[in-house]
DNA sequence: TTCTGTGAACGGATTCACAGCA
DNA sequence: TGCTGTGAATCCGTTCACAGAA
């Protein structure tokens, strides 16, 4: 239980969590490794093992309680906190992240907004308004929140990533598309939708629709 | 080379793609498998057995030709070509998702949109005339897109995804938050940064910052 | 009987290490 | 000498299969 638990297994945490909060939802108040695997194409085995790293949380010969499993994960993920973010860049997609409710929502809230751009600085979008990138490092010095969004152009984003990791950020969500590398210690995500469509054209371009 | 090679590699192909682009406007015309494994944090190694998968594009005790490994990662992911697009979902996130020129700039191309909401149907955005949904199926069979992408609300996604499928779509980007199943031979790939986010707080959630 | 938890077996991906070519 | 291409070795995640609890 100590013992590393591999980065895949944390990775599908979120996804069980999801499910489960929708079972719960239906009203559903047990679960099996079974069902659970049925909804999301997982074996019933990896589950199973995936939850044994962190404690028995079934019962054998019912399966999991639904609400009971979902209060564990929110413990073991981090889940029953609120998260502080800080936006770097306020373009396009960065005021797309900073309309969209969802992180809200799931206890992520964005708390700072910058960007290098003059024209940029001092605007309000919505309750924010965007501060110098000078004054990034002063800023997290103040607030020290733990988790960065860089949304800026490719060429800009290892710089940024860079002064979050030196301003004590020890997780990034990067939006721009360059496989920058984290320190050891630091956690990213990159979201890159068109890496996404690249990696599936391998598999259309030679079929006959 | 016709052995099956795996979703792994592909997975990173754009991504080598991608980094040799910007090494190419750089100006650099060689590039050894330990350079290019430098910029990317990967073993020179993985890329070398990577792309032996597909041929042997280096020179023993060179490297690879820029340009010329460009060709060919080209040609192995289908991106010599212009990929047609539909949309489902012209709510914030998919108006987000047509207002980005990221996808064009890339050969990937949006040609039709599509919503359920009535007040949605009929709305002009950029050069686009939303349709309602319930003509999906008609006007996919008279323009045969390879891709779909979906920007639904959750609830609403699998009964989405199973019309493209039914339609013909065989490569899918999914933006809403649910795990679906995808049948045997159609591709699919999520984004989901909340999903992101929930799995980088488990690193975070007892480290004092 | 049913379904969990888990060591053991398996399989697939990564890395090693070296032959061979420039 | 430098670097590719690749079988072999290793590592690591997944699946199997079964003991044990409800």
């Amino acid at each position: 239980m100590v013992l590393e638990v591999p980065q895949v297994v944390v990775n599908r945490l979120p996804i069980y969590y999801r499910t489960l909060i929708a079972l719960e939802g239906q009203g559903k108040e047990v679960v099996s490794s079974q069902e659970l695997g049925f909804f999301l194409g997982i074996t019933p085995a990896q589950i199973r093992k995936d939850l044994s790293y962190f404690g028995r949380f079934g019962k054998q010969g019912r399966g999991y309680n639904v609400r009971r499993l979902i209060e564990h994960l929110r413990g073991i993920l981090g889940l029953d906190r609120q998260w502080s973010l800080v936006l770097v860049g306020v373009g396009k997609l960065g005021r797309a992240i900073l309309g969209y409710n969802g992180f809200a929502r799931q206890g992520f809230n964005v708390v700072a907004a910058f960007d290098k751009d003059p024209e940029m600085v001092g605007q309000c979008i919505g309750p924010l308004q965007v501060q110098d990138i000078a004054g990034l490092s002063d800023t997290l010095r103040s607030i020290s929140p733990r988790i960065g969004i860089v949304a800026v152009p490719a060429p800009d984003a290892p710089e940024v990533i860079d002064t979050l990791v030196a301003c004590g950020i020890r997780a990034i969500l990067n939006y721009a598309p360059v496989e920058a590398k984290a320190p050891e210690g630091v956690q990213m995500r990159n979201i890159d939708p068109v890496l996404a469509l690249q990696s599936m054209t391998y598999y259309l371009k030679d079929r006959v629709s």
